[in-house]
DNA sequence: ACACAACCGGACAGCCCATTCCACTTGGCT
DNA sequence: AGCCAAGTGGAATGGGCTGTCCGGTTGTGT
């Protein structure tokens, strides 16, 4: 008999000595801070100082990169479904796909390494990319139902959502303090280019001052542009 | 009396010994190369061992990474600006208006550092900030005349324009592989959302297959997503 | 209360990077 | 031919990062 590995917080393998999952449970709180607002690229090192406990005590826990992102997204993953399925229950077509849309540029606006996560592939992740599925999944029917309404061009793919999360990922990461707003009037012209018909307004463009300020900031801040 | 400082290639400040021009060149063309393929992130000793230098001579040259960014990029600059005043001269207002921002983002295609530094401010270069001014005041009267001739439609702003630039770097960065079919979808995408009216074709999106292919290459590739 | 497996964190090795310093070489002028 | 300012490359310094090792600590089941 296994001593029962469901309870505490999730199916981890074989249950955590107690002072081990608080520990783990501070590098994944790190984490969360840390990538939302330097991105992906913060440091391990980085990362373990701000939580409080050694390296190996991280690299212990999550050997590999990818399993320390998967832990830390999951839950924004999870809100990206929940707004995809809610979406997919809109009354309104358009409502819902649109809607969606916004929605998950504005968990993209509001954490800069959830915006990376969604342009990247952690095939190891399973429950990650399980939930990134199910969300495109009923995008696909969102799409299909705005289609039908009439509210959005035959041409739309899907391929073009991918695409727009990559752009807006990009706005985010270049426009410094101006961020949110740019990234709001970008999802405003696409949602105009993929409505049929003549569309509504348009979030305001930002100052030029404030996008140029922005700009400015980024030139030591980056890591190439970081690449 | 001075050694009168134009003749050789440009306006440097005072002339230096023929190796060592040879070797600002060699350094300039490995930056070139160096840039183009990797971003700005790519760093000094990548660039000196590129070019068969000492890294002493690089940093001798060039104290400033903007002053070579500034180096290597002044004919990027210098073809932009060109792009620019010829579609200012285009016949039609809406061609000169979409062809200049097609060619820019195709430049921005072809070089990943040239992508960044369009999204980028070095206040320190003259040169190529001059040229950048110029360029977007001839996009200004590319606007006016536009919207004149009732193709742009009138709540479009010049930011707009720094925001597609923006969103493009993020494509190109993003999608790998299939970066130069994601970037014109992308274009042709904001431009539709520009036109005033049913507007044309859209390029055809990448396939699915190949954008995932080029999100999954990324994973090891990037700095960051340095981003 | 005890023993031991699980766990901890600092130290360390190996890498890459930016930046400075310095002893040596060389182009160009006389 | 010979001088010397201009120029050179490599070594040295100091920093950050990943990933591993190991002597010591602590939770936990008995």
């Amino acid at each position: 008999m296994e001593p029962s590995p469901e309870s505490p917080s999730c199916e981890r393998a074989r249950r955590l000595r107690s002072d081990a999952e608080q520990n783990r449970e501070r590098i994944v709180e790190a984490a969360r801070a840390v990538y939302r607002r330097e991105g992906l690229g913060g440091s391990m090192a980085h990362i373990a100082r701000t939580a409080g406990v050694g390296i190996a005590t991280l690299f212990r826990r999550f050997p590999d990169r990818s399993e320390l992102v998967a832990a830390v997204f999951e839950d924004a993953m999870e809100a990206n479904l929940a707004a995809a399925v809610e979406a997919r229950g809109a009354a309104d077509a358009w409502e819902g796909f649109s809607g969606y849309i916004e929605t998950v540029c504005g968990l993209q606006a509001e954490n800069r390494g959830f915006a990376e996560v969604l342009t990247m592939n952690f095939g190891s992740a399973k429950g990650l990319e399980r939930r990134r599925q199910e969300a495109f999944d009923a995008f696909l029917e969102l799409i299909d139902r705005a289609k039908a309404a009439g509210r959005l061009r035959a041409d739309f793919t899907p391929e073009d959502f991918l695409i727009l999360l990559m752009a807006n990922a990009g706005v985010l990461g270049a426009a410094g303090d101006a961020a949110p707003e740019a990234s709001r009037r970008l999802v405003g012209q696409m949602l105009r280019a993929f409505a049929a018909e003549g569309s509504g307004d348009l979030p305001p463009s930002p100052s030029p001052k404030r996008l140029l300020r922005g700009i400015v900031r980024r030139r030591r801040a980056s890591g190439a542009a970081s690449a």
